[in-house]
DNA sequence: CGCGTTTGGTTGATGCGTCAACCCGACCTA
DNA sequence: TAGGTCGGGTTGACGCATCAACCAAACGCG
């Protein structure tokens, strides 16, 4: 990690170490989607949606206190809340005039309370106890570590405020 | 990690780590592929193709081949490939008589050349130098555990072969 | 030979994510 | 009071991913 380190390429064991964190992300990802999915039937965006309604005090939340948790964007956020209200899993309401709060659903509430357990004992499985605490805590502090880098990144590769996005 | 280990839930430490590790990927993810959107025109499923051909000797491959490289359904592979010959990055020839074979054009091989050292940059920037060496391989490790404890749980829970997916 | 099954691949419908454009009320400031 | 412009939100178009259905050559074997 010197001033300019190795130069931009990865070696040989870099590039082994990046790629087969590539795989096992696109692995695990996939299959806990895919659990979510067939045995409930809501995608990963549904799951996040509804964590957030369902742990914040009063169930109910404005779109851009969802978008603050979940960090989309908000034409997603709009698009994927009115699809799933057109499920049933929740629902706008226009309470304190101009813009509605979004309020989950019994049945959003029923969904989440079947998938959570069954989620989080997957992660278990699949994580958490194949790599054990020590490692799994490790790992925790690297990702807040390239959550900083990226950050930092993106302040200076787009410096002054043109970016809604990046 | 004894015979049953926590019960299902995941507890507080772990809860925060398995999170820490949900936003990094997401913003690492975003970020990465917006650079390649944005400065080279590519997809990260654009730039999956490109590598697989350009590092195969004779820049040709069959689409079944691709797909066991990338893990990809046979379905999205064929309508990304249409998608990226239209755009003049392949093309499908149909040499031996039937099925197509796939060949990265001049095109394709100059966008690979141009994005590729930019791409692999920015991944040792915003990863490999922030967490070294060590961390590094020890995360290849244990992608590699997780890895292989998905495929062992993707075998258990669809037995037989009815999965063409799963 | 004839009939099924497997293998490699395509197609169409549908839902999702992104971008750019737009809408509108609130808040300035002249 | 008229004119910004800013923030929260919606819309439409388009590309991408998934699913189910389909197609055709090759294989297997009666």
């Amino acid at each position: 990690m010197g001033a300019v380190a190795k130069g931009p390429w990865l070696d040989e064991d870099e590039q082994q170490a990046w790629r087969s964190y590539l795989l096992m992300w696109k692995t695990l990802e996939a299959h806990l989607s895919r659990h979510l999915q067939r045995e409930f039937g809501l995608s990963s965006s549904d799951f996040e949606i509804l964590v957030n309604l369902s742990e914040s005090e009063t169930g109910r939340m404005r779109a851009y206190e969802l978008g603050a948790a979940t960090q989309w964007e908000k034409s997603r956020m709009s698009h994927h809340l009115s699809r799933m209200e057109k499920r049933g899993l929740i629902s706008k309401v226009a309470c304190d005039a101009r813009y509605p709060e979004i309020v989950i659903t019994e049945q959003g509430l029923e969904a989440i309370r079947a998938c959570a357990p069954a989620h989080a004992a997957l992660v278990r499985e699949l994580v958490v106890d194949v790599l054990g605490d020590d490692r799994m805590i490790g790992i925790g502090e690297a990702a807040d570590e390239v959550v900083t880098a990226v950050r930092k990144h993106q302040e200076t590769c787009c410096p002054p405020e043109v970016r809604g996005d990046c």
